[in-house]
Formats: structure tokens, sequence, C-alpha cells
DNA sequence: CAAATCCCCTGCAGGC
DNA sequence: TGCCTGCAGGGGATTT
């Protein structure tokens, strides 16, 4: 479930694990989902080079090499990166020249991503991706769901319109802006866009500070668990009280995905 | 062009 | 106890 928080979580702690360093030896595993470019190739690549800065964008990672190539990383489900586990759900391993601890990706469902860019070369997975939603603002979200006749929810989910968001803070940000997740985006007026773009940075903001949210699987570079979970008010909370008005907390399906909402403070 | 659907992958929960 | 089914979900590809 990483989204923006956990991704951002991810890079504020992977970054002196990375940047300054040399890599020195590459092993990877084999699967063709998860290695975008062919690991012995990826592996080639990444030999003797250091790493200038960690960045990201919606939620991918970019690590910038001294030869002006990026690896883009994706945790997709349920990656970790840093001093994860050592097992067959490794698949990436990293070792430097200061003999420090290596780094390590790890993804149990294979639905993360790594992919060398070349220099001056992007993807369209990184092109198509709209703004990073930690800094969106109503007008954005407003011209951004006109002519859209899909859910809120869903269109909040569509990274070419904002880059980021993920099922928990989209049911988080609509409950603090009393949007109904099923609502027809472009019914949504502008002084709500500007309510929601405000409830979005808000729990962005307080997820990064909480470390990330930890259903299941997520875990911070170091394995420690995010806390925002705890602070969730809507999402896997249906049949609790709303924290506002105690009424029972609903869940159903939007776009395939599950939705928590407040029957009675959402409209 | 937008929206709906399918698929990738694995662990786990629930039913019998 | 063990098997089977369904579900979770980011995001790309395909279909409607």
């Amino acid at each position: 479930m990483p989204e923006l928080p956990e991704v951002e979580v991810t890079r504020r702690q992977l970054q002196p694990l990375l940047v300054g360093r040399t890599i020195t030896r590459v092993w990877t595993g084999r699967s063709s989902t998860f290695f975008l470019t062919p690991p012995l190739r990826l592996a080639r690549r990444l030999a003797g080079r250091r790493v200038l800065a960690l960045d990201r964008v919606g939620k991918y990672l970019l690590a910038l090499l001294d030869d002006g190539a990026r690896l883009l990383m994706h945790l997709g489900m349920t990656g970790q990166i840093g001093d994860a586990p050592l097992d067959v759900h490794t698949h990436l391993r990293l070792r430097f020249d200061d003999g420090g601890p290596e780094v390590r990706f790890h993804d149990v469902r294979k639905f993360g991503k790594v992919q060398i860019l070349e220099p001056g070369r992007s993807s369209p997975r990184v092109d198509r991706l709209g703004p990073d939603a930690l800094g969106v603002r109503g007008d954005r979200l407003f011209t951004g769901t006109r002519g859209r006749r899909a859910a809120i929810k869903t269109v909040l989910l569509d990274q070419a319109v904002l880059a980021g968001i993920g099922n928990i803070y989209a049911d988080e940000a609509l409950f603090l802006a009393g949007v109904r997740p099923s609502r027809r985006a472009a019914r949504v007026g502008a002084v709500e866009c500007r309510r929601l773009a405000a409830a979005l940075r808000r729990v962005l903001r307080q997820g990064i500070r909480a470390g990330g949210s930890t259903i299941d699987d997520y875990r911070r570079p170091d394995g420690s668990p995010g806390q925002y979970q705890e602070d969730h008010r809507v999402y896997g909370r249906a049949g609790e009280p709303c924290p506002r008005c105690r009424t029972r907390i609903r869940r159903v399906v939007i776009g395939q995905r599950s939705s928590h909402y407040c029957p009675r403070c959402q409209s």
C-alpha cells in the first residue's frame, strides 16, 4: 500500500544509505515482472556508480547516478528498500565500497519495479504523471475533474491527474473534506475542490510525519512499521462509529477499490 | 477520449 | 487439518 507518504518516508530514510556511496557489487533475482531493465544489464549498469541524489515523484523513487543515468524504483504493494529481509522475496542487493550496510529491495508480490533510465531519457511511467499531490491546490483539482463522469475517488487515484494518492489517503481526505467518494467528479464544485485539496495536503503531511501507514506489509527502510494507521478516520473502519458524528462507517466498492466513508458527514 | 475490465503476484482469511 | 476460493491493490494493457 505504499502511497506518497510511505514513499516519501522511504526516500528520507534511504537517502543517507544511498547518496554519496559508490556501488561495488550488485546481486539480482530474476523476476521478469519486477525488472523492467533485465537483471543482468541492470547489475552491469549499477556496478561502479556513485549515487548523487534520491528524489521522489508521485510514488516513484529516482536515484541519480554519477554518469547521468537514473534508477527508477516503485514499491508496488509490498516493496521495502533498505535493511529489508533477505529471503526468496529479495530481488536486489547493493553493496558499497565503504564496506557499510548493503541495501536490499524486498517485495513479496512483485508489483514493485526497477528500471534504468539512461542519461537524458525518461519513461512514460514518469512522463504521464500529473503534479505531485503533496503540493496540490484547489484549482488543479478543479480543472483535473472537469468533464470526468467517474467517481471523485477514482479520479483522485488517477496518477495522471495527481501523482501520489492511493486508496487510503483518498478515503481519508474525502472524509476530512466531507465529500462522498462516489460523487461524480465533475459535480464537485470549486469550493469543495479547494477544501479537498487542503484535506489531501493535510493527510499526506500527517502520514509522512507518522512514518506512513502500515496495514500489513509496509515497512520503513530500517524495518520499523509506520504509525499513521492509528490515525485513520475511515479507512479500514467499516462498522465503527464516525469520529465526528458516531454514525457507522460504511464500506462500498468504487472502481474496483474498497472505499470507506461516513454516510452522514460526507455528501 | 473516458471508463470498465483484466491481469500481474502472493499471503492470508474464511468456508466447508 | 487441509483444500479451495476470494480478496487486497498500483498501474499498465486491452476492450468497450
